[in-house]
RNA sequence: GGGGUGGUAGCUCAAUUGGUUAGAGCACCGGACUGUCGAUCCGGAGGUUGCGGGUUCGAGUCCCGUCCGCCUCGCCA
């Protein structure tokens, strides 16, 4: 080794002994006589000091070291004198008095300094990305990844799961997300797939018996990024069989409460609190609120389909809906302007047409349609949002779907600017009961609401024939914070109930035979019944760190269109690879 | 594919209604300094204002196009 301590390492109790350290250089103050260096690992910073009085020819090299240039010092580990001793550092009891330096690579001026003074902007953070990630924050973000995996893969061992990998070169599967192609060399004209998650895969090992299974698997997805959306993305799978619904949710409770505890030091209450599709969507407008804060969802369809208000009163008669959250003592905090230019502009992005808004004062209503309501209307509104002196009451007069969706939003972000959560709470609750499908008007079809080989809740096995609209799905989400953090489901096991959904779906017979087919033969061998779930590792990692942006969790992310800044992927390629792939490209010029 | 926002020195930013030689802090180079810890002080160098075109006596600023980053709708079983 080059180094017999980290940089993290040094205490008081070391004092007298001679230490090697090895790291980059974070900071220097040159006063000529003394010198003074950070040096920085991925453990910590120590403060080495060069005296001329001790040796001038070290002193000298000393002076000239830059950020980032790369040294390996050994010296006598010293306490500082009383007073100067820096209480930042975890070493600022004591540093190094340098006897011998080494340079061993002197560094460029780098485009910008990891001390975290200044984040440059992410495109020259992406680009140089290995200086980016000497920042301490995310070395942080990555140590903290690592632990919280060990953490996971220690609660299921200790379960008898097993990690069994599946391969990376699969069949591709239309539905759902578009794949990630890899064309084939050997077989003319055709394609693997990159897994958009091991689905089939681990529904065959429980087929095959390895009745506790799970994964830290890679997934990949060929859709368009967000903050919390990557094309690569690494998921805990997990899937098991001879189990019921309940099973699958309390492992998962356990292992929330594990990581909450390893990571936060935190118990957690458990279980987990569940509701349902219908009560997040009624009460909140999202299937996946965040709950760390109110501010829920009221209708007032009743009095908006009596008052004077075209626009209420015609949606009500249109069978859609007015609802409205109450702003406490937000009245006097958005001003005009902001509700009718920004907000408004906020809920037609999700398809409403306007914000419509009252503010409480003297105990009424007062507003550009406040006129529209009688004194009893108004008391009507004010009694069912619990309105009091100053607050901000709004509403989206829509279908639920986008009166939902758009009150949503205004929820979230007025929680955001009024600070309504404290960031640090991590609010963890299950959704039960989503629908099985979602009828497709455009294809006459009805699709999966989770994906096909979602099983049936119990209670409505009976409308799969008569009304499948109705049928709720035995599948569950783990929300936390606003983000779907997990989602599972129990699978289909009866071969004759799979051909069922299919047919709902549109996908034949002969279809279905030719794209899963391997799959349907799986069920008809003795296929246990079975589910699982699916956590998003990205975003735990993510919410530990209280981060909004899963590119921080990530060493080597990509950009939002899905390049990578530093390396050039995706890149052209020779003719020749062209060539022994059988394919022709036709791109624009 | 749509909407929003940004791109000025190596980095973070400023630059009035379009108007002198595009500035500051940090970094970089040189000098001073024996207890600093975002060291301090003195001096210096550093610019294709993302790129291309246009309007104008004059463009960082206005217009058109384009590239890139970020947020977002659609999309993401």
């Amino acid at each position: 080794m080059l180094r017999t301590r980290t940089c993290g390492e040094l205490r008081t109790s070391h004092v007298g002994e001679t230490a090697t350290l090895c790291g980059w250089v974070d900071k220097y103050r040159d006063h000529a006589g003394i010198v003074f260096i950070d040096l920085r690992d991925r453990y910590g910073k120590t403060q080495i000091k060069f005296d001329l009085a001790d040796n001038s020819e070290i002193q000298e090299l000393a002076r000239h070291l830059r950020y980032e240039d790369v040294i390996q010092v050994t010296g006598e580990v010293v306490a500082r004198p009383a007073g100067l001793e820096n209480p930042k550092l975890d070493t600022g009891s004591v540093e190094l008095l340098v006897r011998d330096l080494k340079v061993l690579n002197k560094s460029k001026t780098p485009p910008f300094e990891p001390d975290g003074q200044s984040v440059p902007n992410e495109d020259i953070r992406l680009k140089h990305r290995y200086i980016d990630l000497r920042r301490p924050s995310i070395q942080q973000n990555l140590i903290l990844r690592h632990r919280l995996t060990k953490v996971v893969r220690d609660y299921f061992d200790k379960l008898d799961f097993l990690e069994i990998e599946t391969p990376m070169l699969g069949r591709s599967t239309p539905e759902g997300a578009r794949d990630y192609l890899v064309p084939s060399r050997v077989h003319e004209g055709t394609f693997y797939a990159l897994p958009q998650s091991p689905q089939l895969y681990k529904q065959l090992l429980m087929v095959a018996g390895f009745d506790r299974y799970m994964q830290i698997a890679r997934c990949f997805r060929d859709e368009d990024l967000r903050a919390d959306r990557q094309p690569e993305f690494t998921q805990i799978d997990v899937e098991m069989a001879f189990v019921e619904r309940d099973d699958i949710l309390n492992v998962i409770d356990g292992l929330v409460a594990e990581m909450i505890q390893a990571i936060r030091g935190e118990q957690f209450q458990l279980p987990l609190r569940r509701y349902t599709h219908a009560y997040c969507l009624e009460n909140y407008g999202s299937d996946k609120p965040d709950m760390r804060f109110g501010m829920q969802l009221i209708d007032i369809g009743d009095i908006a389909g009596q008052c004077e208000f075209g626009v209420f009163k015609q949606t009500i008669a249109a069978g859609n809906r007015v609802r409205g959250i109450n702003v406490k003592g937000g009245a006097d905090k958005y001003s005009r302007r902001i509700l009718d230019v920004d907000m408004k502009a906020l809920v037609a992005d999700y398809g409403a047409k306007g914000l419509a808004y009252f503010k409480v004062t003297g105990g009424k209503l007062e507003s550009s349609i406040a006129k529209f309501f009688t004194d009893e209307q108004q008391q009507a509104i004010i009694a069912k949002m619990g309105g009091e002196e100053g607050d901000l009451l709004l509403y989206v007069a829509d279908t639920f779907k986008v009166s939902s969706s758009a009150l949503s939003a205004v929820r979230n972000r007025i929680a955001r600017e009024q600070k309504l959560f404290d960031p640090n709470t991590m609010e963890v609750f299950w959704v039960l009961d989503f629908p099985l499908f979602t009828w497709n008007d455009d294809e006459k079809r009805f699709d999966a609401e989770h994906h096909p080989f979602c099983s049936i809740h119990p209670d409505d096995e009976q409308y799969l024939a008569t009304d499948p609209g109705r049928v709720r799905a035995s599948s569950y989400d783990l929300i936390c914070n606003g983000y779907e953090a997990a989602s599972g489901s129990v699978r289909i096991h009866d071969p004759k109930i799979q051909q069922r959904v299919f047919e709902l779906m549109n996908i034949s017979n002969e279809e279905a035979e030719q794209r899963f087919g391997f799959f349907l033969d799986a069920l008809r061998y003795g296929a246990p019944p079975h589910g699982g779930i699916a956590l998003g590792l990205d975003r735990w990692v993510m919410m530990f760190t209280g981060g909004d942006n899963i590119r921080d969790v990530i060493a080597f992310p990509k950009t939002q269109k899905a390049a990578d800044q530093m390396t050039g992927a995706p890149s052209e390629v020779d003719a020749r690879q062209i060539r022994d792939l059988h394919i022709k490209l036709d791109v624009k010029e």
